[in-house]
RNA sequence: UCCUCGGUAGCUCAGUUGGUUAGAGCACCUGACUGUUAAUCAGGGGGUCGCUGGUUCAAGCCCAGCCCGGGGAGCCA
């Protein structure tokens, strides 16, 4: 098998000065000298990229001058010990080519750094930067990752449906998913829908966690892991109309085993992308957070606290905390009080416990108070909830209650009472927000910044 | 969706109480200098002040509506 053209950081890893190399990206910088010109150049394989020194006498002006910030280029030379204080090594060009050239007028991206909130107008330009190549290097890391640690445990993957046939999960609105024309005659709507593709409506998912389910009461252990939807409108630094989620689901799994495959989940990914991306987190670290390694580091050490909701309310009434809304049992802990948990009082990841029944989902298993369910919420400083799961309710009866309750229509959800029907067991699952984790784990501060191109309320450009 | 801040050169921003021809740094172009590291120095080009309407002798600045963006909230992962 012929061995393709080495990427930059295959050269900088294993190539010994003396011999001749190739070497093909995208400049960053030029500069000039009299008898000398420098290319930084980077093909996004790393951080640091690799400089290129052309002797001015040995090429034509016109090249040159064309090889501009953002211009592609092809060069072959001498890989050598580099005189300068920036690098180790560098290429003598022997051979130089502009592959494709780069208009210096409006190429957007200058040597200096741009804002995030630019380079959110250009996704597609964005990539050739410093800080999106480390956070999209990062995030392979992390992908990887999240297939080997479930890989490692027995977990098979398992490709969930993205378009989905009902709302009855009732997670958030939904995108509708339809072949009919923009302006559709007026007809009934039952008429109209039965014209649709599916004959019926559909939908994007919002959690492939259902279907999950039965592949758990099969395979014992299964994850998902793909893209989901939300049509809320939410503005945030942490919500997105397509984001990526994982989910595992477990049979013989109670709340317990859960809680404890998260934990270590959150662990392995972090020690995983803490030694696979050493480079790129130390630039971020310079550029975005300064403590960011070391906050991972501790992370890693320290075991995620953990409080049941009922004691958590206790604890935010009695912290003394000016709070805008006042912690009260039965409502939602408000952002305002899990940044207290996570970032004041526990300062590190905390896992809150057995909220209470009304307001979480019908297929949480009722705990024996009759007030609470097997919830777990884990939230983190600067980002919130990153992860959300339960143990599922596996009796039938108490599923039934629970969905009577709540008004949720039993007959697209009779597939789903089969599992309860047919050899059912305690099992448990939770999700993990992808883009959440990842903004922790490089120190963005926003969600849009750590995914290729963020779909947002009035956002679909790219 | 609500609250809040903002929209002035390619980028980041300044622009006084409403007052002549709207500025700076960086980027770009030209030249000088230099094994350079966001190179440096000198000069030059570059503007529908988000859009529409209004007040006024006069609007980048004041008023109204709309559009877009940031941050916060809600909802959630």
């Amino acid at each position: 098998m012929a061995a393709f053209k080495p990427l930059i950081r295959e050269i900088l890893a294993s190539g010994t000065p003396g011999e001749t190399v190739e070497v093909q990206g995208w400049v960053r910088s030029r500069r000039d000298s009299k008898t000398v010109t420098f290319l930084m150049l980077n093909d996004g394989s790393n951080q640091v990229g690799l400089q290129v020194v052309a002797d001015t006498t040995r090429f034509p002006e016109e090249l040159i001058k064309a090889i501009t910030t953002g211009a592609a280029v092809w060069a072959q030379g001498r890989l050598v010990e580099s005189p300068g204080s920036g690098q180790k090594l560098e290429v003598q060009a022997d051979a130089l080519q502009l592959v494709g050239a780069a208009d210096p007028q409006s190429y957007p991206l200058q040597k200096k750094g741009h804002s995030l909130d630019f380079l959110r107008t250009i996704p597609h330009l964005r990539l050739r930067t410093n800080t999106f190549g480390a956070v999209f290097r990062v995030r392979h890391h992390l992908s990887q990752a999240i297939h080997r640690f479930f890989d490692e445990r027995g977990f098979v993957w398992l490709h969930t449906p993205i378009i989905a046939g009902s709302d009855a999960e009732g997670a958030g609105a939904m995108f509708r998913v339809t072949t009919l024309p923009v302006l559709p005659e007026q007809k009934p709507l039952e008429e109209l829908l039965a014209e649709d593709f599916f004959g019926t409506e559909a939908r994007l998912t919002v959690s492939g966690q259902l279907q999950a389910e039965a592949g758990a009461l099969a395979l014992s252990r299964v994850y998902t892991f793909g893209p989901t939807f939300r049509a809320e409108n939410s503005n945030t630094t942490r919500h997105l109309a397509e984001f990526w989620m994982v989910e595992p689901e477990a049979a013989f799994f109670d709340l317990q085993d859960n809680i404890r495959l998260a934990e270590e989940f959150l662990k392995y990914l972090m020690r995983y992308v803490l030694e696979r991306c050493p480079e790129d987190l130390a630039f971020l670290a310079r550029h975005y957070q300064a403590d960011l390694i070391t906050r991972l580091q501790a992370c890693l050490e320290a075991s995620f606290a953990r409080i049941t909701y009922t004691d958590a309310i206790r604890l935010l009434e009695s912290s003394g905390e000016a709070f805008e809304f006042k912690p009260q049992w039965g409502m939602d802990l408000q952002s305002e009080h899990e940044k207290y948990l996570a970032e004041k009082y526990f300062k590190g990841p905390v896992v809150v416990t057995d909220y209470p029944k009304d307001i979480k989902a019908f297929y949480m298993r009722q705990n024996g108070d009759g007030l609470t369910v097997a919830a777990m919420d884990i939230l983190f400083p600067g980002i919130g909830e990153v992860i959300g799961g339960s143990q599922r309710e596996e009796r039938l009866e108490y599923l039934q209650q629970r969905m009577r309750e709540m008004h949720i229509r039993s007959e697209e959800l009779e597939w789903y009472l089969d599992l309860r029907r047919f050899g059912s067991v305690p099992h448990s699952g939770f999700g993990m927000g992808v883009e959440r984790f990842l903004a922790y784990l490089t120190g963005m501060s926003n969600v849009r910044d750590v995914i290729l191109s963020a779909r947002t309320p009035k956002n679909i450009a790219f």
